[in-house]
DNA sequence: CTATTCCTCCAAAGATCTTTGGAGGAGTCA
DNA sequence: TGACTCCTCCAAAGATCTTTGGAGGAATAG
């Protein structure tokens, strides 16, 4: 047999297993935006602290996190690109194999029937920075913000949109993103913004597939 | 929350789940080189015939498996590309990330410690296989090949091949591939002829990463 | 050193999966 | 039609996971 014996089929399952809870999809989901404490994780996905730190110590067997303690807490973050790429491939199988993903996604996201306009591509808006002629929002938590960007984009969280459409309405080309293809917060944003007659571009994916196809990252404030 | 709740991260822990049991990656590993019946399936993984039934429809709930119904017997098949791409991301994953699998993989595939020589990349095959000078062994069982093969190579399976030795030696270039990266078949081909003396090389991985990385495949004897 | 915070480990109850015989459905062949 | 093959569905026992309080370890501040 191709792997065969050996244990080996073992092994893996338990990567498939550590991807096999719903729970655990939320933390990795949490996790690929940047690193987290067990509370914050906790916090964010409103789960036990003793649930999450169990699910953790799954992933952890599975070595598909890592750690680092600093002072009293401890930090946990996905083991590397690999896992987030492995996460999305996941999401794009269970997109476009099951027709309850897709719908639930689509209802959630708020995706009008005919589809979406609006869109640019991580290649376009690579294109678009050099050109330094866009205005670029990363609308997730700033504590996502800080623990990875796309270069050049400005920390905007979406409860703080709302306060700054003056700001924005001079703007050339706005673009806005957040953690990947299936995150709202870029999609209400760009609503938000053209229900104030600002126009605004949505990057296809986000901060998820930006990272596994190796653009830039900027760390910090 | 990024997919957050509504139920998507239940809908995405389904296919999650049916990565999750070394027995049904098993199953997909067989199906990743073409299609083959639930008592097909069974004698091939020594399984059960209700086991593997049970586990196939684990797979068809998440989408990841179809059937096609021919007379008496039903053929299951993976449901597309996507999914050879899912798993193998999955065996990428588990063997950067965990020393036990990689370790496991190299015992099992007899990779001696110093690494291993006279592999092929698949675009090298190509332009080989262009140039017509090659001599390319497919070494799973016959049943695989007829599944789908690379074009223009030849079947040959492996506990054939002592007696096609002959033949072989004559040849200028010899290349031999299997079911993926990880099948030993292809390894145990190229050290038995090296034994002879007949230098041949490995394509470095196999049928399911030609699938996935979309170059043409020949179905039929 | 003590109190505090943040996290992990333990243990047990409850939930979910896996495996297996046996019954039964679907197609085929004579 | 009846006998046969291949597969799925059902049900129950056994195995494995998940969730949770509570105990305890590790770092820190005073």
């Amino acid at each position: 047999m191709s792997v065969s014996k050996h244990g080996v089929f073992d092994e893996l399952a338990v990567v498939g297993k550590a991807f096999g809870s719903a729970k655990r999809l939320e933390l990795v989901d949490l996790l690929a935006q940047g690193e987290r404490t067990v509370e914050g994780l906790a916090r964010a996905a409103e789960m036990g602290v003793t649930t999450v730190s169990a699910h953790l110590q799954v992933l952890k067997l599975a070595n598909l996190v890592q750690t680092r303690r600093q002072g009293t807490r401890i930090y946990y973050r996905l083991a590397g690109d690999d896992v987030a790429a492995l996460y999305e491939a996941m999401l794009t199988v269970a997109r476009t194999r099951s027709a309850d993903v897709e719908r639930a996604l689509n209802a959630y996201l708020g995706v009008p029937d005919g589809g979406e306009v609006g869109l640019i591509t991580r290649e376009d808006l690579t294109r678009l920075l050099e050109s330094g002629d866009a205005e670029v929002l990363d609308v997730r938590p700033r504590e996502e913000y800080d623990a990875g960007h796309i270069p050049g984009a400005r920390s905007l969280p979406f409860p703080e949109l709302a306060t700054a459409l003056d700001e924005l309405r001079g703007a050339s080309t706005i673009v806005t993103y957040c953690r990947g293809a299936y995150c709202v917060l870029a999609h209400d944003a760009v609503r938000l913004l053209g229900g104030e007659g600002i126009d605004a571009l949505r990057l296809e994916d986000g901060m998820l597939e930006w990272r596994t196809h190796g653009h830039p990252v900027e760390v910090g404030a």
